[in-house]
DNA sequence: ATATATTTGTTGATTTTACAACAAGAGGAG
DNA sequence: CTCCTCTTGTTGTAAAATCAACAAATATAT
């Protein structure tokens, strides 16, 4: 048990930082960011979100959300389907710019997913798919005592 | 295969984010970090370590360790048993005070981790730990590919 | 309609993490 | 021994993530 929380935290902590370096590695010509990458990501495979909906599905800070919207409507790469002074439930939608690059990313990263899970059995991947869910979820809760 | 990705990626990220969250609530008292938390319970596990074998064990960012160890010992939780300038190769070790707060942060992290796997089976858990271990070893060899 | 509460979004500041340049020591070959 | 190389450790800086305070829009109740 002792030997698992070693390699579970590290392990977990290890991929996600790797994860981050993928994602920002792989889009650097473009000057992309992990959370522009997560960003245009789900705008490509949902379509049209509102912020709320794109820092929920990414599990994001609202903070650096509405931050990497800033930047990737600034660059062309999203629009927003309202003129309000703030985005306040504005949906908001890929360009043609974002689209092409929203496919590139989805492309990429789907291989890459396909790299990291290989040698798994499509059993195992379901089972380590439902564990990780559990597992986040007990956390979540661990951590919603926190607050109060 | 989309689904997977999203769940995947931002799973881990979530988890990763929330096993630094308990580390230092759950530490808050003491006013140690994470990184702090994670050397007092290697330390406590693995005897004395070298910074080097503290940092591989960790998956931490030397310099991170390096900070860390400079923390811990001038608050007097370990001990260095070389008088050199720099820490080379000198093995760092628990003092009382440090092997009393290593047990309780080994006691309260093998009880999260406890509480985080509830809910899985035996079997289910060393599919998981075994797939975790792939997918970091594969994410790893994309990333090496980076530097060369 | 107006007041109040709730949700959603923004901004600034702080903390954490990562990176890169450097320095110190150890080991090996001549 | 002394020069060279490799490993290990440190420090400064830059980038990223997090948090908290705030502001704007919306929903709700009276």
């Amino acid at each position: 048990m002792e030997e698992r929380f070693k390699t579970f935290t590290v392990l977990i902590a290890k991929i996600s930082r790797n994860i981050r370096k993928i994602k920002t590695e792989e889009m650097s010509e473009m000057n992309l960011k992990s959370p522009h990458v997560s960003c245009l990501y789900y705008l490509f495979k949902a379509g049209a979100l509102t912020a709320k909906e794109l820092s929920d599905v990414c599990e994001e800070d609202k903070a650096a959300i509405s931050r990497s919207i800033d930047y990737l409507e600034k660059e062309g790469y999203l629009q927003c389907d309202s003129q309000a002074k703030k985005r306040y439930r504005a949906h908001l939608s890929l360009t043609e710019k974002g689209e092409k690059v929203g496919r590139f990313i989805a492309d990429k990263i789907d291989n890459i997913l396909a790299l990291a899970s290989e040698g798994l059995t499509e059993e195992n991947r379901t089972i380590f798919y439902q564990s990780l869910t559990l597992i986040s979820d007990n956390l979540q809760k661990i951590c919603n005592e926190y607050g109060e």
